[in-house]
DNA sequence: ACCGTTTCCGGTATCGTTTCCGGTAAAATA
DNA sequence: TATTTTACCGGAAACGATACCGGAAACGGT
């Protein structure tokens, strides 16, 4: 049960602690036989050098944090697998919390794990919130932090996000080519950074298409399921139905559709439904739901890889990265 | 930018190292006053016991490790979160990985896990995999492990599961009592624990309403829409369709609907479809999806409770808890 | 034979904490 | 008043590794 330490092995073999360190880490003098028989008797032994030493003597845990909204939809998880994939391979442990949507969790997770000695931070923010203000110290601190997903184009630090607006204008273009004259956009929450871009660039299209004003509309929803549907029943109630219908995200346009087919509506017949941020539904729906697809995994392994380098201290500028995606037109959005 | 230790803070109230050290861990001797001077000054001065220094004192990380198939889907999402609300409410962090569903991946991270000296260990298997004898002989050395979701009964170790022969007889005998003739069950992989637990069940309730050996299939598929769908396609080109069917899981309950549809066989009117495992899509789609729910949540919660008694040796003979779930009918497996 | 350069290795300090041990002074007891 | 407790505190030894320093041996060239 005890552990095997270094000390052990040293006495075992009559060499000195030094000598078995650097059998480990073979960027000093060591004789090859030496250091093979150290290195065989070790194994012998079960020994490995303890990691936790290792971090104190050398003040870097080989942990990063990464704090996100929530990891029960695919959209985070799969940003998480990137960031793994990237760190995993340089002998990093990536820790995840999560904030569940609030901004003070996420403060408390972010001061968790900076209490818990990571190397650096990747960070999904919440809403716009406050809590800006104490990552920026910690930045100017010169504490590595690379956000991501959710954040402000103005935003002095290395990001990574979606183009929003550009996808969201493509999103809703394609539904004026498919000559719907009524549309409208189920946004999200209105103060989310991610939001705000795709509201600009869903106008963008209208303007640029010349939908008059009365035509098309922004409506405040939720992130969920549950919130897409709430919105559609009150259209149906007010009698204000559009002839199409873009959404914040798949959950949103799945809430909707089920609830305009549960009121008789045809989707795309009656109203076309199209989603953003892809998932693997929707194929699996009627009708094949019409959406966005984000590169999740790359903008992990973005992320990863900035702040990767902001640890080893090859990055001294901060660095944006903008991703694209991929629009797919299927069943839920064209004319027959 | 470099980090206050307790030496500084000593050093600043000309006190010893040891006082402070008392100050932040309260159960020494230390007068009250000096204690409350010793943490005033620490804030002021921005220090915090340096977690690292503190595992390695203690021979404790503070750390547990998890190490799950996927985390993609819902269901290992929601297991998490419900480990991480019991560990974090501890002061422990919580070490995610992902096997991919492939044995070899499963033990490296394991062995990476404990190399960097988790103080334990919960583990959802993927295959029943050859892995068992290496954790079983770091069990009999004392490491503590808890095992979840994909078990073997008969397995001598600390492990929570759900009670799959039970819910599956559930679910199998509502069909039969909806009067459905030809069942067929889509039963995932066969080398699986929890499938075998299932087909068990599935064939108990076939068994004992008398229905007729060549009534009833069980048909190996995978965990994946797609492989759902390609079993349909198999069965269709055979003329080979039952009047019901039970799926592993949700997915390939919706590849299986979403293929029969657009084959224009109707769901649940010609052909009925049960699902498992209910992800938060069954009431999104057409027909809504009946299903067995899981206690996820509850799953995580208690493996990370056993694992946090067997950590502080209050536990001292291996435990088994089997949970139990919910069968909620809805659209895709009623008669009209 | 002499010297300089490699190659190899051991000793020791250091990292930041906890914990054990011992000591002093005040308080409680006889 | 004399003696024993108690409360409080400081010193120093772990914990397990790495980094630095300096010394010894080996080697090759003149």
């Amino acid at each position: 049960m005890k552990h095997v330490t270094i000390k052990d092995v040293a006495k075992r073999l009559n060499v000195s602690i030094s000598s078995v360190s650097r059998a480990f880490n073979d960027k000093y003098d060591i004789k090859k036989e030496t250091k093979e028989l150290i290195l065989k008797t070790a194994e012998e032994m079960g020994y490995f050098p303890n990691p936790i030493a290792k971090k104190l003597s050398q003040n870097k845990t080989f942990n990063i944090g990464v704090v996100v909204p929530e990891f029960i939809n695919e959209y985070y998880s799969e940003i998480i697998i990137g960031i793994q994939e990237v760190f995993m391979a340089h002998g990093y442990q990536v820790l995840i919390a999560q904030s569940d949507e609030k901004p003070e969790i996420e403060l408390k997770n972010v001061k968790t794990l900076i209490h818990s000695m990571v190397d650096g931070l990747i960070i999904a923010p919440t809403m716009d919130s406050g809590n800006m203000e104490y990552y920026l110290k910690e930045l100017n601190a010169g504490y590595p932090i690379v956000f991501m997903s959710r954040v402000k184009e103005t935003l002095e630090a290395s990001k990574v996000y979606f183009n929003n607006k550009k996808w969201a204008f493509f999103a809703a273009e394609h539904l004026i080519r498919q000559r719907y004259k009524n549309i409208y956009y189920l946004a999200g929450y209105k103060s989310l950074n991610v939001s705000i871009d795709r509201i600009e660039g869903f106008k963008r299209a209208m303007n640029k298409h010349k939908i008059p004003k009365e035509n098309y509309k922004v409506i405040e929803t939720g992130l969920l399921a549950e919130e897409g549907m709430q919105v559609i029943e009150d259209l149906i109630y007010n009698h204000d139905l559009p002839d199409a219908i873009f959404c914040f995200n798949d959950r949103v346009a799945m809430g909707a559709i089920a609830k305009l087919k549960s009121n008789g509506i045809k989707v795309p017949e009656d109203i076309a439904v199209m989603g953003f941020t892809e998932t693997r539904m929707v194929d699996l729906i009627t009708p094949k739901l019409s959406s966005v697809k984000q590169p999740t995994f790359d903008m992990g392994k973005n992320a990863a890889e900035l702040l990767f380098k902001q640890i080893n201290n090859s990055l001294m500028e901060p660095q944006t990265i903008v991703l694209n995606g991929e629009l797919t037109i299927r069943e839920s959005s064209v004319r027959n």
